[in-house]
RNA sequence: GCGCCCGUAGCUCAGGUGGAUAGAGCAGCAGCCUUCUAAGCUGUUGGUCGCAGGUUCGAAUCCUGCCGGGCGCACCA
């Protein structure tokens, strides 16, 4: 998969035989400034201190030595500080569309993870409300970050964990029930810190409709489960509407049911981690480097329940012994506290863990502006945007995109106007309409683009700038999923599909394909254009219209 | 007070784990339609990379200290 390859090789080779005793770990990449060439390295930089020679003069000695396979370099140059310049022969370059057509929706996939199982948990609302934006952030993110886990040869899990025991749950249930009250007339006793939103009032009506039993609703443990079961029912509509797909649904209380927690308290104990005090049990977080002790098991007046400490780690425990050779958690930044708390539990088990155990990818909060205002997002006032709302308002693609654009832990400003916007502007239409412009040709053509094939097509022809420009870029797709997928950054993926629709726009403004001569190569490169835009695309969970 | 994240063009943001003259989009300015979608394209203006030190051939990138913003520091989740 390594680009480059026997350019790599030539300049190792070389350096051995110019007298370096070690090779260092030189790069090959694709510089930034076409004038520097198609790929560049940074080799007698390196180099030139172990053997006492300006790095130009390395260069110089490495360019000597340099055995390239015949046909492969048009031109070498060494440049700036030391830098050795590759310019590929041109038929290197159109190499690429047979890959692209070859591999199909296949092509930039990559194997790293050699089909080993990998979790990610993303979204894990409580079943307290409806989704907000920040949900719907994580969705995005989460389902991405999982493709690209795919798309390089990890066996991937998405699973959504519902927090359906703590203290949160029975506020709602009271919530409800409150609102229940209300409905017979009496004033609504909200309790301290419950749930405000009108989804509540519209609950606590379906509730009464469907148990004229209870219209008091005096069966608090009847009024908690129907409110949970309707807000689930909520959310796995606003997650369809999203596109998203999950394979596991963990309840919390399973936990109990199966006797993890327990089994994970006594595993702590027998670690020997902990110690009792002021009647309540605590793990010793601090052998770890935690500033200070958590408490698991709380005093009897506070209730002598698990904190939610403890079930976590017994949640990460489950996924380790279900065989996830990593865990990936998709979770606001407001969350933070718990990456440290949840991985020292697992090291306090003595069970071999990798200290790093899980991964966390933790995102910063969503603003999202309409009108040139911002819209306030609370949640105990009840005004609340949904992440149903904002679909039914710009549409799935502009919603998943718009997330995915940015690097996770700055903060994302959502401009409704702009993600609407149907213009050059607004930069998933724009990529979008790329592709829309790619199958056009196809469709004025009446051929289908599948079935377009490079044999005996002369690509030689494909000489312009603009062509020579796309075809790098197509290159570099698998590059880019690889490396999106290592550190976990669906956002590379988004701004490469704005170089590649730029690059396609360009080309597509300044030369004909159907009725010129370079017709049959410019067909081939217009079906792997498309076709690398729609995997992008795909791999992202936005759908890749043909026409708009 | 302590911990984590952020600070790059007027605005929104990139910057491949230390490399070449710091990039892109939008906005601004100036242009481009007998054609497969002008729903688009081309050119151009714009920078003390928050500040100050340090590490080295070389720093937006690594280290230290400050300034500014966000989040978190529960026997809540």
């Amino acid at each position: 998969m390594k680009a480059h390859e026997p350019l790599f090789e030539a300049l190792a080779r070389a350096a051995r035989q110019i007298g370096a005793s070690a090779l260092p770990e030189f790069r090959l990449e694709t510089p930034r400034d076409p004038a520097h060439g198609d790929a560049a390295t940074n080799l007698a930089l390196l180099l030139a201190k172990g053997l006492g020679k300006p790095p130009r003069a390395v260069a110089d000695q490495l360019v000597r030595a340099l055995e390239l396979p015949a046909g492969y370099v048009e031109k070498v140059e060494i440049a700036g500080p030391g830098f050795i310049n590759f310019f590929l022969a041109e038929a290197q370059l159109a190499r690429v569309l047979p890959a692209v057509l070859a591999a199909g929706e296949g092509y930039g996939r990559g194997d790293a993870g050699r089909g080993r199982p990998a979790n990610v948990e993303f979204v894990s609302a409580n079943p307290t409300g409806p989704l907000h934006v920040g949900h719907g952030r994580q969705a995005a993110l989460g389902d991405a970050i999982a493709s690209l886990l795919e798309w390089t040869g990890w066996r991937v899990t998405r699973e959504f964990y519902y927090n359906d025991g703590g203290a949160q749950i029975l506020s709602l249930a009271r919530s409800v029930q409150a609102r229940i009250q209300e409905l017979r007339g009496r004033p609504a006793a909200l309790p301290e810190g419950g749930y405000h939103g009108e989804y509540i009032r519209d609950i606590a009506e379906r509730y009464v409709a469907a148990h004229p039993g209870d219209a008091e609703g005096a069966d608090l443990e009847a009024v908690r489960r129907f409110a949970v079961q309707e807000l689930r029912k909520e959310q796995d509509a606003d997650l369809q509407a999203f596109g998203v797909k999950f394979d596991v649904y963990f309840l919390e209380s399973s936990l109990y049911g199966s006797g993890k927690v327990e089994q994970t308290l006594r595993r702590l104990v027998a670690a020997g981690h902990t110690y009792e005090k002021d009647g309540a049990l605590w793990l010793k977080t601090t052998d770890f480097g935690d500033d200070k002790d958590r408490v698991m098991r709380k005093r009897a007046e506070k209730g002598g329940e698990y904190t939610y400490f403890l079930p976590d780690v017994a949640y990460h425990v489950d996924k380790w012994e279900r065989g996830f050779a990593r865990a990936i958690n998709v979770q606001g930044a407001d969350h933070h506290s718990t990456v440290t708390r949840v991985r020292i539990g697992l090291q306090a088990l003595e069970m071999s863990i990798p200290a790093g155990y899980p991964e966390y990818v933790l995102h910063q909060m969503v603003t999202v502006m309409k009108g040139g205002a911002e819209m306030k997002i609370s949640k105990r006032a009840g005004s609340y945007m949904t992440v149903r709302e904002l679909v039914e308002e710009v549409g799935r693609d502009a919603v998943r995109y718009f997330f995915l654009m940015r690097r996770g832990d700055s903060h994302l400003v959502f401009d409704v106007d702009l993600a609407k916007s149907q213009t050059e502007e607004n930069p998933v239409f724009y990529v979008q309409m790329a592709h829309a412009r790619m199958s056009g040709i196809f469709r004025v053509a009446a051929r289908e683009p599948a079935a377009v094939r490079p044999e005996g097509v002369d690509l030689g022809v494909l000489v312009q700038p603009e062509e020579a420009d796309l075809l790098k870029e197509l290159a570099a797709f698998p590059a880019i999923v690889a490396r999106a997928a290592e550190t976990l950054e669906p956002h590379r993926v988004t701004g490469y599909l704005e170089g590649l629709a730029r690059l396609a726009h360009a080309w597509y403004h300044k030369y004909r394909v159907l009725g010129e001569p370079e017709e049959a190569a410019r067909l081939v490169l217009a079906a792997a254009v498309r076709q690398v835009l729609a995997n992008a695309l795909h791999l992202l969970g936005i759908s890749a219209p043909d026409r708009m």
